[in-house]
Formats: structure tokens, sequence, C-alpha cells
DNA sequence: AACGATATCGGGAACGTTCCCATTTCTGCT
DNA sequence: AGCAGAAATGGGAACGTTCCCGATATCGTT
């Protein structure tokens, strides 16, 4: 396929051994020498050493290095599928985090079904992965459960249980401010497609939803409040559900990106505009939202710190009760697809004159 | 952090020894029993070892397996990023298909930067990867020789040089369905967003549309065809440029889908409608697209086709010269943001009353 | 110059598996 | 019943590394 280098010989894997002759030194020392996570010594038998094995073109054979010393340094991630740029987000965030102590990322999706989930960590486990990281986590999952009583080392990521060990983002901070944002627009009637139940996200922002509408002495209609998945149709449906009303809200609040862009889709399906008839928050941030024909106001998420985190709670040592749990902060983007009550007004006005 | 159902004695793996002892069987036998390559047997004593392996909690040290076997059975791919939809999606299919032989695929993402890419690759290597899947691939990249010099065993995908192993689409056919789509439309003054002239995807759907337009008889106005990144932002660029001429295209055609939601993007903002004013297709065919506003014409690209045939050229012996380069077959999809010619008028006329 | 402390070095035993090969057991046939 | 051939079995040697530990070299101190 590829000319080999040495094409008569099958077995010609330079070993530790051929460079330890070649240098005149013995195979321990090699390996010391070699060893990257010991001080770099810069005798000159180390640069000799370095110097032959990069001519013999040595490169260390991983899986017997990784039987010796008893670990493979990969880290499992289990998503729903990574065409969701949320997922890139995170595997990109994880991936570079990982970089930083050595270790590898990889990666398996479950389509958001359980079965496929079980199958994902026992390949990923099977793939001899450290530790897993589950961006997958349902409310009283079972599966989860299954996990530590296996004894697998995990961390949840973005969702949570509750329980296990995680790192996500201040979800009900990030709803409370996407709400407090069409609250300071004037807004008083403000629908929100809620994601679906089983996901800790979904929840904590409706959650946060609520905290804004209360303070600010708002009633809540529940009738605003519709569930959905993280589907783009779903958004598109649930969009379309709430702007058919006979009093429709003026504004919406959509757990997700993907959930505001079917939204997007279906309100001007109905011949409305955003921001004219209805103003719009979504939630992550995603790259492309900001490049929408209208951008799209949403709330950020500090990914490579929650990638972090995860990452270090994987490595602590002991952990405190209180400390299980870390939360990053999010931020509000806000971008022209929210405008206040009032410019809404006068714009449709325009419009009909 | 987790309990560990065997707290005291560190070292308690279990091994294929303890699973030989416990069945009364030797250590190879047991090997032979549970490798999955082999025809499974049913015998009892295949029964029996199976079970007490499960009783025991055994699972094969994937290190010491793959030390013995010689092989890691893991595939390095290394694309621009994962954040991008299309390699997203290529790396979900390649998932899929590296499955079918028990094998898993590890991404590195290079930003397209040439540095990031030796590292990329040397990371990749020196986690024992069997093979590389390159979706960075530019003409004349002096990186893809130097691979093919140090005898790494490799694919291109979705883009090629013209020489290596590649598996991609026929970009030039689906350039050329594009425009013919546009033709047909009865739309004659066609901009091209071009894309980046490193990458044979851009080349040869740009040359998909010149053929279109010379079999139609028509000819190319070169300044209609304006090169970009992949970028959303540079489409956007693009697209405002070209629908600021005073004689502007009436369709456009976007060598990538990123490039077309740009496009869309700036249109609209120039206070300009798609179809309305001007028809837009793009190309890959990404989920978003068909649930855009409004959705968008693309062409479709097979990228479990293109993830099988990689792998295939992978796995073969012996390639005929004329089989180096596989090419799979997209499909046009046509949606709303592609209308003819004679429609744009009428709705522009009604706008106009 | 002699001594103890410290750094460097090399031999050899793991790590857990697979696979070769010699041996034993089973199967079918005459 | 006997025997050839096939099928199943087990012993043991790899695979390439790391790491323990004893031995040797190097250094600073008195």
């Amino acid at each position: 396929m590829v000319k080999n280098p040495t094409p008569s010989n099958r077995s010609s894997r330079v070993t530790i051994l051929d460079v330890a002759r070649a240098a005149g030194v013995s195979k321990s020392s090699v390996s010391r020498l070699l060893d990257e996570r010991l001080p770099r010594s810069n005798s000159e038998v180390a640069q000799r050493v370095r110097r032959i094995a990069k001519e013999l073109g040595y490169v260390r054979d991983i899986s017997a290095a990784n039987l010796r010393r008893g670990s493979t340094s990969m880290i499992g991630l289990i998503v729903p599928r990574l065409t969701d740029t949320v997922m890139a987000m995170l595997y990109e965030a994880l991936q570079r985090a990982a970089a930083k102590s050595g270790k590898v990322v990889i990666v398996a999706t479950t389509d958001e079904t359980p079965e496929a989930e079980r199958r994902a960590a026992d390949g990923l486990i099977g793939r001899g992965v450290e530790a897993l990281v589950l961006a997958t986590a349902r409310n009283d999952d079972p599966f989860i459960k299954e996990l530590a009583e296996r004894g697998v080392k995990y961390v949840l990521a973005l969702r949570t249980d509750g329980a296990s060990l995680s790192s996500i983002g201040n979800d009900e901070l990030g709803g409370y401010l996407a709400t407090r944002h069409l609250i300071d627009l004037n807004h008083r009637r403000i629908g929100v497609i809620a994601g679906p139940s089983f996901a800790s996200t979904a929840c904590e922002r409706t959650k946060g939803f609520r905290k804004a509408m209360a303070e600010a002495g708002l009633t809540v209609d529940e009738s605003l409040i519709v569930p959905s998945t993280f589907g783009i149709e779903s958004g598109r449906d649930a969009a379309t559900e709430l702007m058919s009303r006979s009093e429709p809200p003026t504004a919406i609040f959509a757990v997700n990106d993907n959930i505001a862009i079917g939204a997007f889709a279906a309100i001007h399906s109905l011949g409305l505009s955003v921001p004219g008839d209805v103003s719009l928050v979504g939630y992550n941030d995603i790259p492309i939202v900001s490049h929408l024909y209208t951008p799209m106001t949403s709330v950020h998420v500090p990914f490579d710190q929650i990638a972090s985190s995860a990452l270090e709670l994987l490595e602590a040592e002991e952990i405190q009760p209180d400390e299980r749990i870390r939360v990053a902060m999010p931020s509000l983007m806000p971008r022209q697809s929210s405008i206040s009550r009032a410019s809404q007004k006068k714009s449709r006005d325009q419009i009909a004159e």
C-alpha cells in the first residue's frame, strides 16, 4: 500500500533495545532518558540517546508501555451525537484539556438511547479507558448507578443527576439571565420551549426562567411552557404551536440553540419576524447563531472550563461532599434577535403602513 | 472517588489466569475460547469459561492483547475542526464503519494549519494508530509526501491530492448538478462562492460549475466567481460583495453549506430575499440546512459510503492504480432556496405593488 | 585523601496476553 | 477393535516496555 522503508524484514520494529545497543547503554537507561514524565536531562548521554533514537526512527510501543505502566491515558466521552455542535464543542474542549496531561479522548455516541449508552460504555471500557465522561445523564438514570456499582471512574458533564461527580454550567442562572434580559426589554408574555424533562440542563434553565419571573412579580402562564426534545424540528413544532395561539407570546426563551433555530424557522414560516413580532433567546451560543441573518441572543457557556473541571474531578484524590458538583458561570450574549417590546410594536406599525 | 469493589487489594485485576484456574483449564484455552475473532464455540467448556469470566468480572487487558497481537485496531482521523458539522458527520460515519471490524477511531483537529496537522499526526501515531484518515489534504501538500516517505499507512477522505489513496465524493459532478439545477431554473447570471483553492473539493465543484455552464452554451463571467474560506463569515463577505454589484447574480452556488449559510445571512442583511431576489444552493446537505426558515437546496454527499471506502482502501492488500481514488456519487436535494427566474420576478413584483 | 551522600547505571523481573507447537483426546472408518 | 486423522488442550516463549534494586560512578565535605 504505502512503500515500506524496510520491505524485506517483517519484524523490523526499532525497539528500545536497538537504541540501547546503538548508543552503547542499557535499555533501562534509554527508557529512563526517553521518559517524558521525568525531568528532562541534558547530559551528554541523554542527548546522544535522543539523537540516535531519532535517527533510528524509534517510536515507543504504546501498548507495551501501557501494559507495563498499567494505564492507557485514555478518557472516554459519551455524547448523544457529535453532529450536535454543542457536543462537538464539548469534545474539542475536553480534548484540549486532556492533552495538557498527555491524555487522549475517545468518543462514542448514543443517539440519546439508553441501550446504545450501555453499549458505548462497554465499548469504551473494553478499549481500556481510565475514566468516562458522560454528557448523556438523565434524571434517575439507572445506568449511571450501574457504573458506580461496577467501580467505573466517571464524571458527568453538562448534565448532572445531582449525586455523581459532575462538571456543569449554572443552568438556572443561565435561564435566569435569559429571562431577565427579556423582562428588562419589557416583555411580559414569555414563552419557553423547555426541552426534555429528563435533562437537568433543560429543567434548571426553566427553573431559572421561573425565578426571574417571580422576582419581577410576574405570574407564569403555564400554558406558555412547552416541552420539546433538543432537535431542530421539535423547536419548529413547539414554536408553531406557541405562535398560533390566540394570544401568542411576545418573546420566546428556547433552552437550547437548536430549538431556537427551529423556532426561528417556524416563526418565519408563519409570516412573522424575529425580532419584529417575537424576540428569541437561545442557549449555548454555538458558533452559527451569531452568523444567522438575525444574529441570535444566546447564553454563552464556558465549555473549556467545564471540560477542565471534569478532568480535575477525575484526577482528584479526595473530594469534599460539597465539591462533587462543579458549576461554571454562563453569560448572556445579547444580539439582534431580542429587542424591546416597544421597538417591536414600532417595527410592526412600520410594516402596517 | 467511586467505591472500589475490592478496596484493599490494589493489584486486583482479574486476569486470564484467574479465569483459567477457576474453570479448571489452561490459560491458553481461556484465551482461545474468549477470542472473539475465532468462530464461536458452544462446547460445554466454552460456555463454562464464558460464564466464569463474566462472574469474575474479567475484562481483557487491551494493552496486553495489543502488545501481543502487534496491533491496536485504532484508526486516526485528522480534520480541521469538529464543530464543522461536515467533519462531525464524517467522523460519525467513519466510527460506524470502523466498528464493523472492531476498530475504533480517534480524532485530532488542526484548525486548518499545517503545523497543527504535523503535531496531530505525530500524536496519533504515537498513540499507536494503525492508519491515518486525513480530511485536511491540500493540493501539493508536502506533509502528505512526508507521511508516505515515513511509511505511514494513510488514506485521504473528502479531499484528495490526486495521487494518494483517497475516498472522495464526485465533487465535479456535484458542482455540475447544482449548476445544472440553476440553469434549468432559467438562471443565467450565476455567482460562485468558490472556497479556498487549496482544497480539491472547492476546485472540483467549481470545475463542475464551469462544465455545466459550457454544456448549456453559457459564457462564464469570471468576476462572479469569488474565492473564500469554508467559514460562515467568509460566505457572508463574499455574498455581500457579489450582491452589491451593479449587476448582481440571480443565483449563487456556494461550494459548502457553511458558506451558503453566511451568504444567506448577508443577502437578508442587504434587504434582499432568498429565493425572491437570488436563488441559493449549498453543498454537503448538513442537517441544519433543511431546517432553516428557507430550507436550502444542497448537494447530498454519502458520507457513510465515503467512510467505508476509506477503510476498505486501508485494508486492501493490493490496489490497482486506477482504483487508488474511490469516488462516491452525490445527489441534489432541491429545496425552497432555489426557484426559477420567472418566479423570482413575480415575487419581486408582488412586493413592489 | 578518605569518606559518606547522591546521582547514574544496568540486570532482570514483571505486566497480561497471544500463539506456536507438542501432546492428548475425540471422531469416524475400515 | 484398531487406527488414522481431526480437534481440543496446555506448556511456555514471546511482545516491548517500565521499574525495582543492587552496583558503580560522581560529588562535596572534612
